[in-house]
DNA sequence: GAGCTTTATGCGCTAAATCGCATATTATAA
DNA sequence: TTATAATATGCGATTTAGCGCATAAAGCTC
């Protein structure tokens, strides 16, 4: 299943969600990822215009991964919320 | 149809190929992302570090956008490859 | 409540992305 | 080849992410 990201605050937010499922902290996460804790904590946050080869560490510790697709209106979204 | 984006050099490639594909130039695409085409340059080969806003704005204007997924190590690839 | 862990925030610093402009290099077309 | 467009590169200036350290704030457990 998928997760999109179209926003800083979306990927904060997922990365937050995948982190906290395997029940790491912050400062874990920062260890396998080579930054700091502070850092993980903004970018959770959106707090800041992260780099793409932080984000790019921070999947790779998480067993995650980008991928690009074409833009879909509706994706994950019930049809009746649509009228 | 989605495109692995594991590397700054995977997602300037996927990036410039979607450009292509809609016979924009560099200071096209650098005009509706509001950038300069001197930065597309530097992302669609990689050549910088490339801030995750940034990116997010090429994608719009491609039309396109990112996706977290869990990571597969066989995507895309014949199963016979891994043999 | 106290004590401990985790997360968020602040400040100065360094490194680097992006800007702005110019120009070199490469590709395209005639 | 020549002319033109597109892309890459160089340099100084500005902006900002991430570092390092400290600490405040929030959560959690007892």
């Amino acid at each position: 299943m998928s997760e999109l990201a179209r926003t800083p605050n979306q990927i904060g937010t997922i990365i937050q969600r995948a982190r906290k499922k395997r029940g790491w902290t912050q400062a874990q996460l920062a260890e396998r990822a080579g930054l700091r804790q502070e850092t993980i904590s903004l970018i959770e946050n959106g707090g800041k215009d992260a780099k793409l080869t932080s984000l790019l560490s921070i999947l790779a510790a998480l067993d995650l991964e980008f991928k690009i697709d074409a833009r879909s209106r509706s994706e994950h979204r019930d049809i009746e919320a649509l009228f």
